[in-house]
RNA sequence: GGGCCCGUAGCUCAGCCAGGACAGAGCGCCGGCCUCCUAAGCCGGUGGUCGGGGGUUCAAAUCCCCCCGGGCCCGCCA
């Protein structure tokens, strides 16, 4: 693999000359070969006393091997010596300054290092339920899913991107049931509320929940406090819905649902009917969902979000792929009654599979003495449970793309069902997908005091929340732009409010729990998305006023300067970070080093100007440089799904 | 009851997986900087028993054990 940029070429050869002297993993030394704490130490630096031990040649032997290496290679700018432990990598500026004029004035730009190694790799992310629009929750998920689509694919993997549209559970044959009661369409409904089509179904979903919660608990015979509790709970919530909708829609579903001798059966019947695909449940749910995707669509276009493919959680049972999973479990050894309901064995499994097999046990993490219990396939009323449509879904993912790995960007909550999902393939003879298929769990969003609830229709909305960010937006860029366009200033807070949104989900590590503060999510200085979106545009402005640059006049020995240098060093750096950013699977880390880069830029833009330096060979290799950290920001930003921006 | 995740500066967090070279950012707070490339910026100051205790190691925020606090999960829900 031809490294196309110096560093990365760099760090292949270190690790390639390395893994031959030390008998060690290149890949695992690639990893510890980075930027010392201390600038004095050098530019990269690796800590070889640790690996040297072990191997027969003298650490001076060693750094004498690859200073020839490195020579022999054409990379003499890059000079090895060891220190306390380190082996410490110098870069001969001026030299590395001259070769990455050569390669800017050939149109090269700092891109993400290609993997050695290209994978067919499916993304399922968001998957909300259709029955309500995407709030916060979802918006999280979103911008992990879309941003590691993004990062893999820069990395040069091949990338399909689905959404799993959850049709056949319990929650849809509930919003049914609604609108039958109703006897208006969502989208009548929702001009009728004068809202988007998604929230008058959630409207909808919320009303004939409540309803049927406050009609069983009625008819129920337990008593006590719990009851009344959640009774006045499901009353009150009613009463804040009739508020917020249609008041004649509303008495039409109470009324209808009060009726009902057993409003839960009748839901149950729903269920039972639409998974076997019959009429009129099979139109009428398919519309209702159809009616919320368009929503989602518009939400997450907006977003920046986009799929390759939509699949219908429906079209998996009746294609009958479900069905024939089960036929294979009822075969299979593992088959069990547990409960009285068929049911896989999870416990034997994992006793003579996962734990028997080094490559599953490495693979499946298994947490300790937890008694993992059987999955139930089938309800005794005949109908599936979402695990097993899940686990002909995830076939189904590596069939449709014939894929090498699947990630699913699925909430923290489902641990649990999601390991059972891979035990259970792996007992069914489906190992390669059992061990291949991930798990990118994210830590839930909450909202301050308790947790955002659709069965209380109690969310911050997707919309809602990037209206609010563009609005902020708006303003500071109207204060900053007196008399500018209208359009303009519209379509630049726009970027910036979404820009934002983005970031700030996808900054802090996945596994934080955000406990939601809207203040602080739109807040345009602390989020840093149009922090680095600024400066973009900062360096923009200097090019343009600088005009064209000539490489033949850049004189690379003013990169000597301290600040340049390390700025000059920092952005080349680009193609590495992100490389291994996509292979953590790690979007926070690009997100710090865009920070960390904008930070150096704008110091060093403070005390040394581009365009009034008189110095023409530092001018044309200022104005480089400014291009370099330019190029890298913004390809950084389109990765994180962040719009650059020239003017703001 | 059991399992998993989180606990680092007043607040939000990075560093932990692959232990080492002075614990880092941002926000906040205090004080400075626009006749000069965009002040959404910059410079300086302030601020830490790395939740607590034990252990392994030449070396622990990082690995192991115990404990404490918060969250999540343990359904014929999704």
């Amino acid at each position: 693999m031809d490294a196309s940029d110096p560093l990365s070429k760099l760090v292949e050869v270190l690790s390639t000359q390395l893994s031959e002297l030390l008998g060690v993993d290149p890949a695992r030394l690639e990893r510890m070969i980075g930027p010392p704490p201390r600038r004095e130490y050098g530019d990269l630096s690796f800590p070889l006393l640790r690996f040297s031990r072990k191997a027969n040649a003298s650490v001076d032997a060693i750094v004498e091997s690859i200073r020839g290496k490195l020579w022999e290679q054409g990379l003499g700018w890059a000079q090895p010596r060891f220190e306390s432990g380190y082996l410490n990598i110098v870069f001969d500026v001026e030299e590395l300054g001259d070769e990455v004029f050569r390669l800017l004035s050939a149109g090269w730009r700092p891109k993400t290092a290609k993997t050695k190694n290209p994978m067919r790799i499916v993304v399922e992310h968001t998957s909300a339920n259709p029955i309500h629009p995407l709030h916060l929750g979802h918006a999280r998920n979103a911008a992990l899913g879309d941003t590691l689509a993004r990062m893999l694919r820069a990395r040069g993997h091949e990338v399909n991107v689905r959404f799993y549209i959850d049709d056949v559970g319990r929650q849809t044959a509930v919003t049914a049931l609604g609108f039958k009661l109703a006897r208006v369409s969502p989208k009548e409904l929702a001009s009728r509320m004068g809202v988007k089509v998604d929230y008058a179904v959630g409207w909808i979903y919320a009303v004939t929940h409540n309803a049927i919660e406050a009609v069983s608990l009625k008819s129920s015979k337990a008593n006590g406090p719990e009851k009344m509790r959640r009774m006045e709970e499901a009353i009150a919530i009613l009463g804040r819905l009739k508020e917020q909708g249609d008041h004649q829609v509303f008495e039409r579903i109470l009324e209808g649902i009060g009726g009902m001798e057993d409003p839960q059966r009748e839901v149950s019947e729903t269920m039972k009917r639409y998974e076997r695909g019959l009429e009129p449940e099979k139109s009428l749910v398919r519309m209702i969902v159809d009616a919320v995707l368009e929503g989602f669509r518009e939400t997450l276009s907006r977003f920046g979000v986009a799929f390759d493919e939509w699949d219908w959680e429906s079209d998996i049972v009746w294609s009958s792929r479900v069905g024939r999973l089960i036929e294979e479990a009822r075969k299979s050894k593992y088959y069990t009654i547990h409960k009285d309901a068929e049911a896989i064995d999870i416990p034997s499994i994992i006793k003579e599979l996962v734990l028997e097999d080094p490559e599953a046990r490495e693979s499946i993490k298994l947490p300790k003495a937890l008694e993992i219990p059987p999955l139930i396939l089938v309800r005794s009323d005949g109908t599936t449970l979402y695990t097993t449509r899940d686990i002909a879904y995830s076939i189904y993912k590596f069939q449709a793309f014939n894929a090498d790995r699947v990630i699913n960007v699925i909430g923290a909550d489902q641990r649990l069902p999601q390991l059972q999902i891979r035990i259970a393939l792996l007992g069914l003879g489906y190992r390669k997908e059992a061990l291949n298929m991930l798990h990118y769990d994210y830590e839930i969003v909450r909202l301050p005091g308790r947790r955002m609830s659709s069965r209380r229709a109690e969310y911050v909305t997707l919309d809602e929340l990037l209206d609010m960010a563009r609005s902020r937006a708006e303003y500071e860029v109207r204060a900053r732009n007196p008399g500018a366009d209208e359009r303009w200033v519209e379509e630049t807070a726009e970027k910036v409010g979404v820009g934002a949104v983005r970031f700030s989900l996808v900054k802090p590590g996945r596994l934080k729990p955000i406990t939601l503060d809207i203040n602080r999510i739109v807040d345009l200085r602390e989020n840093t998305a149009p922090y680095l979106q600024y400066t973009h545009a900062r360096a923009s402005s200097i090019l343009e006023k600088h005009g064209e640059i000539n490489y033949l006049k850049a004189h690379s020995s003013s990169l000597e300067d301290e600040a340049r240098r390390h700025l000059f060093i920092e952005a080349l750096r680009f193609p590495l970070v992100s490389a291994k950013a996509a292979d953590d699977l790690a979007p926070e880390d690009l997100a710090v080093y865009l920070l960390r880069l904008a930070d150096m830029f704008n110091s060093w833009y403070q005390k040394d100007s581009v365009i009034r330096e008189e110095w023409e060979g530092a001018r044309h290799a200022k104005a480089a440089l400014v291009l370099l950290v330019k190029s890298v920001i913004g390809e950084g930003l389109r990765i994180l799904g962040v719009e650059p921006l020239d003017k703001m």
